[in-house]
RNA sequence: CGAGAUGUGGCUCAGUUUGGUAGAGCGCUGCGUUCGGGACGCAGAGGCCGCAGGUUCAAAUCCUGUCAUCUCGACCA
């Protein structure tokens, strides 16, 4: 491929609505043109990385006897009926009508698609375990894309289904699948990728994992012991908190604490540290909008994710008004009287001496001992893990929060979909039983994003060789001159010969654009023939990540190329 | 969906306070000089100032509405 023939333009200004750098990066290099909110198309370059990446992925896939397939963009609403996702799921899923009014969805995940295909396939429990996968473009009306492809509403994800007669079987896919995705990662690039046990979600199902890009640019929060190696979302991340409990039991006290609202003045005013303090966060149903008293400790955040999976329901912020009993800012557990739901974090089991709203206008109680005064007995984990807290699974203060970019993630499904759909097989003993799923994604794009987010310089991406647009990038410097011209010429038509992947720039340019250019495309591999290299007999081959740089004979650089190529392209796996 | 910001040639932005001929740099076209880290000169092309109303002799500029984008939050397989 010439460069100049490359469609796609290369810029130097960094574009003023991009965040990260590999949005800029990817935009400036000519990857991709923004067409719409969340939505680009691609350019080539981007195109021939997204290839290699699915065939990486699909590699791995056939390797732990996945099975490729393709299910339709476009699905009749009845088979989202059918799991009862067309009513649960928001508006992700972008709902439309065909020309005979049909109600239609634009597929944004495809286990309905996948237990479609293989209802009937799947009677006999003698056709089991099995995994469909496909490589396809998904839709999901974000409410908010950003970061250029780490967050978009049109993308191209591979997802996979496997089914199976026994959890047992699920898990011991479940961990091959596992390490089919550590070496897929590892292949493209991006080895650090960690797993990170994670909620399910929308997904339904019990256990489940996402594979993470460890970066400050990331969108989600990972709890990571330092000790043990423990690592979980901070969604998902039990929250373990020793309460110190005080020898001496004081009184209940009322106090009057006038114009005093906020956690920090309470403490302040009493002058007792906020861990000695029982605050109030409120929340209503979606459903009903009925009331949620959440009760915990002072200098602790709620988790929303795990109080939604407590009650069951979707919930929002409260709405606080004075006829619904709740005195704001003054809410405390003692004669809390009204018709809520109250519930209590463990971070207040077992403490005493602490504060609390009065449920009176300006007052506050001290000394309060849930269990002694309120007969509490009933205490759940609603708290989010804290920097330096509990590690849930080898006790040592030694957690700390990252952010990551969610790169792929697997789910144990157990028979949501199937029972909803009425998936059945007999099994040996002439008993009908629901197969047991899985369920295995990874975004493309969003892949080909976090390795440029991972592996770049000022300049531009630095790919790997497994997924760089080209593997060789040759510069002709003054293609003016005829005797380089030629030299170049030669070695472009000789590497292609032996079936190098090369990408060839011969245009009268000063070297500075040349080399400009070159930093933006990422080429792993860079050659340079130029009038000056000409006169020593040599071309130079350098690194684009600048780990070497060496020059050797006009006549050996072929064979030179070729073993850098290969010496690059497969990084140590396990 | 809540809060804030921004919309001016392909890109980055000035001009808006105080209404009066639409600007710069990059990029693009042509000619010439340069040539190993985004060179230089000369000559060009390219804009309904997001859109729609309004105020005014006159609107990129003031007013109203609307759309879009970005940021923070909510949401998110």
């Amino acid at each position: 491929m010439k460069l100049e023939k490359l469609v796609g333009e290369r810029f130097k200004e960094r574009p003023s609505d991009c965040v990260i750098d590999s949005h800029a990066l990817m935009l400036r290099g000519g990857y991709m043109k923004y067409v719409a909110n969340g939505i680009y198309s691609s350019y080539m370059p981007l195109r021939r990385i997204t290839r290699k990446i699915e065939q990486i992925i699909r590699e791995e896939m056939d390797a732990i006897d996945g099975q490729e397939v393709q299910f339709p963009v476009v699905l009749p609403a009845s088979l989202w009926e059918e799991s009862g996702r067309y009513e649960s799921v928001g508006n992700e899923l972008l709902r439309f009508t065909d020309r005979n009014k049909a109600k239609m969805v634009l597929g944004m995940t495809h286990e309905e698609a996948a237990v479609h295909l293989v209802r009937e396939y799947g009677l006999s429990y003698a056709k089991y375990p099995f995994m469909i996968y496909q490589i396809q473009t998904k839709f999901r009306d974000e409410a908010r894309p950003r970061g250029g492809l780490i967050r978009v509403r049109e993308f191209t994800m591979k997802d996979a289904y496997s089914f199976h007669t026994s959890q047992e079987d699920l898990e011991q896919y479940y961990d091959r699948c596992h390490k089919a995705y550590e070496r897929i990662f590892a292949r493209a690039g991006i080895p650090e990728v960690v797993s990170v046990a994670s909620d399910s979600g929308m997904m339904g199902g019990n256990l489940s994992h996402e594979f993470m890009l460890l970066t400050p640019v990331g969108e989600d929060s990972i709890a990571i012991c330092s000790e043990c190696g423990y690592k979980a979302n901070l969604e998902t991340a039990e929250s373990i908190i020793h309460n110190h409990r005080d020898a001496v039991s004081e009184e209940l006290k009322l106090v009057h604490t006038p114009n005093i609202h906020t956690i920090e003045d309470v403490c302040s005013f009493l002058n007792m540290p906020a861990e000695k303090s029982c605050k109030a966060v409120v929340y209503q149903r979606n459903s009903d909008d009925s009331y949620v008293v959440l009760f915990l400790r002072g200098d602790l955040d709620v988790n929303e994710t795990k109080l939604t999976n407590y009650l069951g329901t979707e919930i929002h912020p409260a709405v606080i008004t004075l006829e619904c009993g709740l005195k704001s800012g003054y809410i405390g557990p003692y004669k809390l009287e009204g018709d809520f739901t109250v519930l209590y974090d463990r971070s207040l089991e077992g403490a005493n001496n602490l504060s609390c709203g009065g449920n009176v206008e300006e007052y506050h109680y001290t000394g309060l001992d849930l269990e002694r005064d309120c007969n509490v007995t009933e205490f759940h984990d609603f708290a989010k893990i804290t920097e330096g807290g509990i590690c849930p699974q080898c006790g040592r203060p030694s957690i700390t929060i990252s952010r990551g970019i969610e790169v792929g993630n697997i789910f144990q499904l157990g028979t949501k979909y199937t029972e909803a759909m009425g998936m059945q097989y007999i099994d040996p003993d002439s008993v009908l039983r629901y197969p047991i799923m899985g369920c295995y994604g990874i975004g493309v794009g969003r892949l080909a994003a976090s390795v440029c987010e991972a592996h770049h310089d000022e300049y531009g991406p630095i790919w790997p060789m497994s997924i760089a647009p080209w593997q060789v990038h040759l510069c002709c410097v003054r293609s003016d001159n005829a005797e380089a011209k030629a030299c170049a010429d030669g070695l472009y038509e000789e590497l292609q010969k032996r079936g190098a992947e090369v990408i060839y720039d011969d245009r009268q340019v000063s070297a500075g654009n040349m080399f400009s250019d070159a930093d933006l495309l990422g080429v792993p591999l860079r050659v340079i023939v130029s009038p000056r290299n000409l006169k020593e007999g040599v071309c130079e081959i350098a690194a684009r990540d600048k780990s070497f740089s060496i020059k050797v004979s006009i006549e050996a650089a072929a064979d030179e190329i070729m073993t850098k190529i290969q010496e690059m392209m497969n990084p140590a796996l396990d």
